[in-house]
DNA sequence: TGCGGCTCTTAACCTAGGTTAATGATCAGC
DNA sequence: GCTGATCATTAACCTAGGTTAAGAGCCGCA
């Protein structure tokens, strides 16, 4: 999965984006950043690949430098529920089961041909421990996906089908035509069916 | 608000049971515990007594030591919706408003008659903030949060209502009696009228 | 070039749960 | 005791969205 023939200047890229990322959500400084830098593999994946089977354990967390990834939960009737959608510089992590120190309850998969880096637990959790920005950035993880999981929860318990897709173009005007309609309906909570349906009217009145 | 007739044996007993709960989640010992005793606050609330209005700043947290309170939020056309309750033994915080230090987008309300603590987040922030233990809480308090958020988005998703109803009734066998049913409802993301068609359902097969 | 899979759309039908409204039960205040 | 609120129940009806199924576009591959 690493790339076949090496793309030093790919690498340095995806690097960089990824560390703005961290200096932006924690303030993480140039030697805090050093500290992890040579444990990440950067690494790109085609569509559909699994970087996070259902029941096993957590191993890494993963930064999405381009490219298009989902984050979905299996139901005991055997479908797939999307949970969430992470793009172009955003990081995927598998915090409950952390949180639990449980097997995975969650997949992650590749939506499209993508960049990534990989952080490894271990590493997080053995060698970056005592460090503030490290764990600050696992914390803030946190309280970021806890507000994200607040909108969602709300919008879901308010809104109708129709406004939540409405909603869904609005705030992701790309994914539509980045992710299958048959993902974003279970997004949303609705068939694909009624997608349609939704996206009907959408397009009528526009 | 402050208990009339001063009851120091039950001002005792109520603070001794919130040093347990932090011991037990957050490991804080008693040093620790020590640092933030002078500034809590124990105080009863009679029922419907709100504790946080929306649209205020978060003033602080409240460890519900006996009784029962509710969290909910209100939407735009004018409904509540209850998003969570907690009783004997828990803590109440309105943790995504303090995260994105917003104004509250949550209410707090007693259902019963309470004997609560009140901690001043003031007083967390300025002084408890070089503590570790203080600030194993509220990154605790967030994970666990972030837990119970994805358990019951899940089961908004995945459930039907009378399933939903199920499950509620038996993890929290008591609240059926202690809150009124359009409270239950709200919870659940059904009307009143639907939860009582499920609980007829519930009742005659048992 | 044609074929087999996917995905999306549309239509017809069905059902869980919403809405409205009437009837009781319980309780507080007088 | 009666009266008015508040809450729960039940029934009748309605609708958003689920289900099923048929067709159309598209793409990869032989």
């Amino acid at each position: 999965m690493l790339i076949p023939e090496r793309d030093d200047r790919q690498v340095a890229d995806a690097l960089d984006y990824m560390r703005r990322f961290f200096a932006e959500t924690v303030a993480m400084d140039d030697a805090e950043w050093q500290l992890g830098l040579p444990y990440f593999n950067v690494f790109q994946a085609p569509p559909k690949t699994c970087l996070q089977p259902q029941g096993e354990d957590v191993e890494a967390h993963y930064f999405v430098v381009k490219g298009l990834v989902r984050f979905y939960y299996n139901t005991e009737d055997g479908r797939e529920v999307n949970k969430a959608f992470y793009a172009d510089n955003h990081i995927v992590g598998n915090l409950s089961s952390i949180i639990l120190s449980e097997p995975s309850r969650y997949c992650i998969e590749t939506l499209e041909h993508c960049l990534l880096v990989r952080l490894p637990l271990k590493v997080w959790q053995q060698r970056l421990n005592t460090d503030s920005a490290w764990n600050r950035l696992f914390d803030r993880s946190c309280q970021l996906m806890l507000v994200r999981n607040e909108r969602r929860e709300a919008e879901l318990m308010i809104s109708s089908a129709g406004e939540r897709f409405r909603r869904f173009v609005k705030n992701f005007p790309d994914y539509l035509d980045r992710i299958p309609q048959y993902h974003i309906a279970s997004y949303l909570g609705i068939t694909p069916v009624a997608l349609s349906r939704c996206k009907a009217d959408w397009l009528r009145e526009k």
